[in-house]
DNA sequence: CAACGTCATTCGGTCTTCTGAACGGCCGAA
DNA sequence: TTCGGCCGTTCAGAAGACCGAATGACGTTG
């Protein structure tokens, strides 16, 4: 009898409990890089820490978790290491995708980015380094809000705009000062970029990085491909050359992954 | 009233049934990179149908498994991913190895691993490329058996035989027809290697590659280096000279850690 | 066309897990 | 030392998940 309650949450009855915590506890120790002691976590999602606890047993014996020397804050476990990569192996965009990404670096010599759309934010599900010695950090699995980067403006280019203004969490979060937050600014960006085909982003979640992106997929993907570069390596003329590269790309990875669906 | 199936099966009255379920079917689909039916699923792990479909459910709802678009076969989910690359970026070794494991590929020209032995096996941590055009296939966040690999017997050379006897699981299972998998062989192998202060892999886990690796930490950590090659481009002398730069660079690493772990 | 196999899904009684409060250990402050 | 705060841990009542059998939906085969 706590209808009200999980009503006032949000939550389906369908959801098992523990199910449920046992992903909230992943989620929470992926997000942030810290370890947390189970106090910390029980008040983060608001559950009793006698229930945690036995929770957090289990998955300790299973290697998901691990407690560090002191025995008092928990981590992310070796085991879970696993699942991240299988995702990887088991996606067909993931894995047609290598030598395109290849090539493309190879042309451009920058960083290059193989994402996916979603909620609210992109993930990044492969790169590859560029060849300078000035980089932009990034990884694989790291997840960046959509609407800064070039990767999903250009997949939230392909939807009209009452859907973008439902995909996405308003106001948007300013990450720089070139972050468009604005929603007609914004809304009129992603029109700009249907237009033209290729989505930009220039420094609006790294102050100097620019970014061109172009979507997978023929209008109905999730995933975009990009190229990331410091502004200093990248003028307007070297932008539009990379777009057509990053366009290229994009043709061809759509290309193998439509036959592949045909088949 | 199922003390006799519980103890059967060795598991602890403490554990969280469903908790406890939805780890091993992200373990079942982490080991597989096939996509699997919520009845194999059911029979892979023993567990009625029925409980593992509220599971399963609840697991999809949160992304941490998606159906393929016929509905009928589950897959590891997006959200999966990101807790893999967290344990990366929480865990010293893995983000202080970065440099080192940069200067020996440079310098070898040759993939280079780290791994770390979790109870029979090795998982990858990171790796770098080779430069050659002939490369092995690897990920970060593969597994092999450990008693098949140098990053595996560089480990387990720092225990004495009884413990590696508890620590494998006996008989040693055969991955090509070099493998060792006799007992006696293969305790004096890691004699040898402990003498030697470097483990060798001749063809053990893949045929015609071989493989040298140090252990980091002086002789107590589970963590090791690796260098890797096709048998074309590392005969008897060049694996020497590899094996001293492998040596060199697991040094320095250790020595950073030292540091950090003192402080 | 019908019968079958296989699949996901539902349902209510039973049994497990969840819960909140109380406990014991540990550290730093007074 | 003694106290206070915080940690993980335990326990018995209360709430919810688990299970097996039955159902419905699909595609395939005879």
């Amino acid at each position: 009898m706590e209808s009200v309650v999980e009503a006032a949450r949000g939550r389906k009855p369908e959801e098992v409990k523990s199910a449920a915590r046992v992903l909230e506890v992943l989620e929470l120790l992926g997000v942030q890089g810290a370890r947390l002691s189970l106090a910390e976590m029980a008040a983060a999602m608001s559950v009793p820490k006698s229930s945690l606890h036995a929770i957090l047993r289990t998955m300790e014996a299973r290697k998901w978790v691990d407690l560090d020397p002191s025995g008092t804050r928990y981590g992310i476990g070796l085991k879970a290491l696993l699942t991240g990569t299988a995702y990887l192996e088991g996606d067909d965009v993931t894995s047609l995708a290598g030598p395109v990404l290849d090539a493309l670096a190879e042309e451009t010599g920058e960083a290059v980015h193989l994402g996916r759309l979603d909620g609210t934010h992109v993930v990044y599900l492969a790169k590859r380094e560029s060849r300078h010695a000035l980089r932009m950090y990034s990884a694989v699995g790291r997840r960046l809000p959509a609407h800064a980067t070039g990767l999903g403006k250009a997949v939230l280019s392909q939807f009209d705009h009452a859907e973008v203004q439902r995909r996405l969490d308003w106001p948007l979060e300013r990450l720089t000062p070139s972050t468009v937050t604005d929603p007609d600014a914004f809304l009129a960006q992603l029109a700009e970029t249907r237009l033209r085909g290729w989505a930009v982003d220039d420094g609006e979640n790294s102050v100097d990085i620019r970014c061109v992106a172009v979507a997978l997929g023929g209008g109905q993907g999730m995933d975009a491909i990009s190229c990331s570069a410091p502004k200093s390596r990248m003028d307007d003329a070297r932008l539009e050359e990379v777009a057509q590269a990053v366009t290229e790309a994009a043709h061809s990875l759509s290309t193998l992954l439509k036959r592949l669906g045909q088949h």
